[in-house]
DNA sequence: GTTTAGGATTGG
């Protein structure tokens, strides 16, 4: 086999024969002599096998020089490296990224990807009969059991003090300064940021995509950021790291003891145990660096001609020209000064501007200018916003006396310098909770307001005894839909032309099902199929009912290993190569041994034998378990069996790709509840169902695995409808519905469903 | 040899 193990690194060298000599990357030029050379490098991209018609199969990697110290950065340390045949699938399956290798007998060509890659002008190949690849491995085997399975992270991070120039590195760092992504001058976007870490270097990080989405989602200075595959380079002096092609980053909140939750726009990220611990390590460190993040200043601290950053809701927006637009923001506290009122015609103003908060201080009211239009015209009111480096201005409005005190407004200036800029934040943000607890007593006290002003008591009256409730009430419902609509009765829904969406206002008379564990259910977005979870009991029956049947199986495509009746197989594809050595399959045990095999394993994928050929177990098992999660496959849209699983080309097993590879229609997780609605004018049925993850800030996902998550979704249900309760004892709820017809047996029904609504405020239930 | 940017305001 043209691909050879060596056990030890320095092994590599005398590999082989003496009379080969090294050339080092840098030094490779379309002119080098190929014969009797080789060259060494560490590989820092895999790409997969390709089938390609004139060669069969193909595969690209890109290698990196360590040995030799690069100070200039002319020096190109990495080149692409093209493997064909079956060498392409050799190196496949015995060599990972991480690990280093020796060539030998490749030929040298003009890299066609220069330009986009910014790797070496030179390409190497690997086709002729004389090439030759010697491996050492970075890996570490870990066997225990029948398991073999090796679980260290793929990834190595270079400390900041490490950086080398023109190497491509995978870092860790905490944010001392960021910019929001802003337009180049060519066709990318640009994040600027600059992170440290335990070595206390200080790095500047250029992050070039077209996509908003791809770059980092870095909220305040703090965060913590993981970017793989960017190139080390300096820049007046200093070390800088820019994006490279294959380039990615995940974001952390940098605050001690909040949920360690990547922010990222892909799918498939690896992030394992070690990457926990790095994002611990580096709290901790920033934290005793006095670098951790310090909470944004509140609207009641803000002072004239101060720059700062502002967390809000966005209550309103209108164009004033095309170079400036009009936010009109709260975040829950009173501005200590007069807050300017820009006046804007009420049909120029989307979203709603309460003129009781107006009246308190409480809506500042930002004018955003040029580059950061872009941005702003895409806000939707009720969402929640920061605002980098506000100015405070003082502003005399035009019909204000000069003894007055002048009015405060706050510009969002041109420009991108301190960071100037905007972004949303997600409505499930940690850091929202002192803004929303304080959001949350105004809207109660502005709702009283409300009731008590004439023009409104047309729309909707509450009784006297709710108005109590409503003031001192800590739970509520909010609609995030910024549908501008006015809130009718539930007659009204009722005798109104379906499709419609409506605003109401309403009490929760009754719900079903009443066991909440009988509320999750399983989803097929292919054929809209509803089902319930099956129970333990019917899925231990699919496992007995297979061990009963149970035959050593083998495939062409799996290795098998075998402890009693106990087997496990993993794709010869997957066996060395770490990259995918996350998805086993595992036959001849029971549902409990299963359960226990799983809490430690990403994906295990439970298999029978049939006819000594390999099954996936019948419906209603599930198809996957990833260790407290269990996943579905869709009786009617899964393929019934499947031949070989398609594991090519995948980074990361999730359940999306185990089940795309094992030819099974993924069942997603749903909640579904039914309440029963009641207002003074009648009562109405209405499901909640696909917002009822954003109703209850959990997913369904977690609910059918945590214990927390279930805990939440009952005290939810508690506040709602509170044990034992009379309907003057439960909280009114401001709720966003939307009628539809469907189509049931040839009958056509109007359905209700809760929307664009989100529970809010304290969840404990009162003594 | 990098497409872009390479932190650093004060205004409408």
């Amino acid at each position: 086999m043209p691909v050879h193990t060596v056990k030890c690194a320095s092994d590599l060298d005398t590999s082989v024969p003496p009379h080969f000599q090294r050339i080092s990357i840098s030094n490779l030029k379309l002119t080098s002599d190929c014969v009797h050379r080789s060259v060494k490098g560490e590989v820092v991209q895999k790409g997969p096998v390709v089938s390609c018609r004139q060669t069969d199969h193909l595969l690209k990697a890109v290698i990196q020089d360590k040995d030799t110290p690069s100070s200039d950065t002319s020096q190109q340390t990495s080149i692409s490296v093209i493997f064909f045949g079956t060498l392409a699938k050799d190196f496949s399956q015995t060599v990972s990224q991480g690990d280093t290798v020796l060539l030998s007998g490749f030929t040298i060509s003009k890299s066609p990807t220069e330009q986009t890659d910014r790797l070496h002008p030179c390409l190497l190949e690997m086709s002729s009969i004389d090439a030759c690849v010697y491996v050492h491995s970075s890996k570490l085997f870990v066997s225990s059991g029948p398991a073999v399975v090796s679980s260290e992270s793929r990834y190595t991070y270079v400390p900041l003090n490490e950086l080398k120039p023109s190497r491509i590195v995978n870092v860790y760092g905490v944010v001392t300064f960021f910019k929001q992504p802003f337009p180049t001058k060519g066709t990318d976007y640009c994040s600027t940021l600059k992170i440290t870490d335990q070595s206390n270097a200080k790095v500047s990080c250029t992050i070039f995509s077209e996509s908003l989405e791809d770059h980092p989602k870095i909220f305040r200075i703090g965060d913590i950021i993981r970017l793989h595959r960017v190139k080390a380079q300096m820049f007046n002096g200093s070390m800088t790291l820019l994006t490279t092609l294959g380039w990615s980053t995940i974001t952390f909140d940098g605050m001690i003891d909040s949920p360690i939750e990547p922010r990222t726009s892909s799918r498939t990220f690896h992030f394992g145990e070690d990457d926990n611990r790095a994002v611990e390590a580096l709290r901790q460190w920033a934290a005793s660096q006095f670098l951790a993040n310090e909470p944004t200043v509140p609207l009641s601290s803000v002072q004239p001609r101060m720059f700062f950053d502002l967390t809000c809701q966005l209550l309103a927006k209108a164009s004033m020209d095309t170079r400036c637009m009009l936010l009109k923001v709260w975040d829950g506290t009173k501005c200590a000064h007069p807050l300017l009122n820009v006046a804007v015609a009420p049909d120029a103003l989307e979203g709603e501007s309460s003129p009781s908060r107006d009246r308190e201080n409480m809506i500042a009211n930002v004018l955003v200018y040029d580059n950061h239009v872009e941005g702003a015209s895409k806000l939707k009111p009720g969402m929640f916003l920061r605002l980098y480096n506000l100015h405070a201005v003082t502003q005399r409005a035009p019909e204000q006396s000069a003894d007055c005190a002048s009015p405060l407004c706050f510009h969002l200036h041109g420009g991108t310098s301190y960071g100037k800029g905007l972004c949303v934040l997600p409505s499930d943000s940690p850091e929202l909770q002192p803004l929303k607890r304080m959001m949350g007593i105004h809207v109660a006290v502005a709702a009283e307001d409300e009731v008590n002003d004439a023009t409104l008591l047309d729309v909707w009256y509450t009784p006297p005894e709710a108005l109590c409730e409503v003031v001192n009430e800590d739970f509520y419902t909010v609609r995030t839909c910024g549908h501008a609509l006015q809130q009718v009765s539930l007659a009204h829904v009722k005798r109104s032309t379906t499709p419609v969406v409506c605003h109401v206002r309403a009490k929760v008379k009754s719900y079903q099902p009443q066991n909440l564990y009988q509320c999750l259910k399983l989803f097929c977005p292919q054929c809209t199929t509803l089902v319930e979870v099956p129970n333990d009991e019917v899925i231990a029956r699919v496992f007995q009912h297979a061990l009963r049947v149970n035959q050593p199986c083998s495939e062409h495509w799996a290795v098998t290993s075998s402890v009693d009746s106990i087997s496990m197989h993993v794709s010869c594809e997957m066996v060395l190569s770490n990259t995918h050595t996350q998805l086993l399959f595992l036959q001849g045990v029971a549902l409990d041994e299963m359960c226990v095999i799983s809490a430690a394993h990403s994906n295990v994928v439970p298999v029978r034998s049939d006819d000594g050929r390999m099954r996936l177990l019948d419906f209603p098992a599930p198809f996957l378990f990833s260790r407290d999660k269990r996943y579905y496959g869709c009786k009617q849209c899964s393929r019934c069996t499947f031949v070989e699983p398609e594991v090519s080309g995948v980074e990361i097993w999730d359940e999306h790709n185990v089940a795309k590879a094992l030819g099974v229609q993924l069942m997603q997780y749903a909640l579904l509840i039914k309440f029963e609605l009641e207002d003074e004018t009648g009562t109405l049925e209405a499901l909640i169902w696909e917002d009822a993850e954003r109703f209850f800030h959990v997913t369904a996902a977690a609910a059918s695995a945590c214990q927390d998550s279930q805990d939440k979704v009952q005290a939810i249900m508690d506040r709602l409808h509170p044990p034992g309760s009379s309907m003057a004892e439960r909280p009114w709820l401001d709720l966003c519905l939307n009628a539809y017809t469907v189509e049931e047996n040839g009958r056509t029904q109007v359905c209700y469903q809760i929307t664009n609504t989100e529970a809010r405020g304290n969840l404990c239930t009162p003594q």
